[in-house]
DNA sequence: ACAAAAGTGTTCCTGTTACACCCATGT
DNA sequence: ACATGGGTGTAACAGGAACACTTTTGT
């Protein structure tokens, strides 16, 4: 950390989610997450970019503000805080001194306000779910529909039903099926899918 | 407006809501909304309910962050924008330089940022309305279906079956039925109902 | 042949919509 | 008596939930 990211009055901080089996954050050793403090004349959503990018080099993923906290005393006076999505593939992250989190793991050493702040980020999310297309963000751009079941069960906490699920994507006319299939283990391949290109892939980056 | 009110990194801006026969906000007659700017050890909240009752000496109306904006170059970093709502009869208001105006209305004088800030609180109310009980925050402590059936159309912009609307209201179970009706014009006096007391009357306002 | 995930329809139920008339009051 | 908003039930419809078997592949 260097001047930039610990003084200021007004800091952001982003939660980055990502999904493999389970939902994960990204967590710094220090037991934070990554932050930085708003530089003269910068957008605090660059700010939250730069301080994903500063910690993990990580740029152009989905990103949206969650809410924006008191500081403490002999800190910034605001934290604002964002939550980013990306899936797995897109993180190749061998960078020292970051690794994965389970939020739901009270076990994990975490700061108290940024606790709060992956708490409060997990229930936007399942919140959002069923109403903005989120879950596209964890996923690569072709995926298959078991692929998008999982990150729905995850991200809900709870299982669906696979045809009930398949009629109701469809139904919502955000997917479009492509010609190719996804082979995978000893079992029939699966088709792939791909968002449809009027859709807001990153709704809400602006 | 004094130092305080101007000076500082920080911002706080609120769009006070609330309906007579319109949904209106409140607005000073410089074409602002209430601000404020984060004192010292002041909580962002508590800013903001500052800037309200500096201008209009309101206190404990429901207020709930909505989003925070990047400042402008010669101003504050960050703009923390809330919006709030109360009963019109709560507000008797007579104070010089604050009024009433349409948010529809883009003909009233608004500075830019804070008519993006009333734009986007709308959005949010409209959104907030089914599933959180945001409309009683709109009327007195008792109140009829006839009322409370007007909070929703205006907010939601469409007009609602009154039956459908009743029985919608009964089996969400936030009513009580109260043994009083009020008497007002040349026809059958309404029946008063309150909220039930388990339901956060002032939700989100801590 | 078998294990493992992909893929596919129908029935039931619940909640939402549409709709028209009588009631109690003040003037 | 009449004008005004308050108050009530039922039938049609749509969307969500429950449910089991066949298909294709790799080993």
């Amino acid at each position: 950390m260097n001047d930039t990211n610990t003084i200021g009055p007004v800091h952001t901080a982003v939660a980055l989610f990502t999904i493999r089996e389970r939902l994960e954050f990204l967590r710094l050793d220090e037991g934070r997450l990554p932050t930085a403090a708003l530089a003269p004349q910068e957008a605090l959503e660059a700010c939250a970019r730069r301080a994903l990018w500063a910690t993990t080099g990580i740029e152009d993923v989905f990103l949206e503000q969650l809410y924006t906290f008191d500081g403490r005393q002999d800190g910034p006076r605001a934290i604002v805080a964002y939550y980013a999505l990306a899936p797995r593939e897109r993180l190749p992250i061998r960078r020292p001194g970051v690794s994965w989190a389970d939020p739901t793991d009270s076990a994990t050493s975490l700061a108290d306000d940024h606790r709060i702040i992956v708490q409060r980020a997990c229930e936007r999310l399942a919140g959002k779910l069923e109403y903005a297309p989120i879950a596209y963000q964890f996923l690569a751009e072709r995926f298959t529909l078991g692929e998008l079941q999982a990150v729905y069960e995850i991200i809900g906490c709870q299982t669906l039903d696979k045809r009930n699920f398949r009629r109701r994507m469809r139904a919502s006319a955000r997917l479009v099926e492509t010609r190719d299939v996804r082979r995978k283990g000893c079992h029939r391949p699966a088709r792939l899918y791909r968002l449809r290109d009027t859709q807001p892939a990153i709704a809400g980056a602006l």
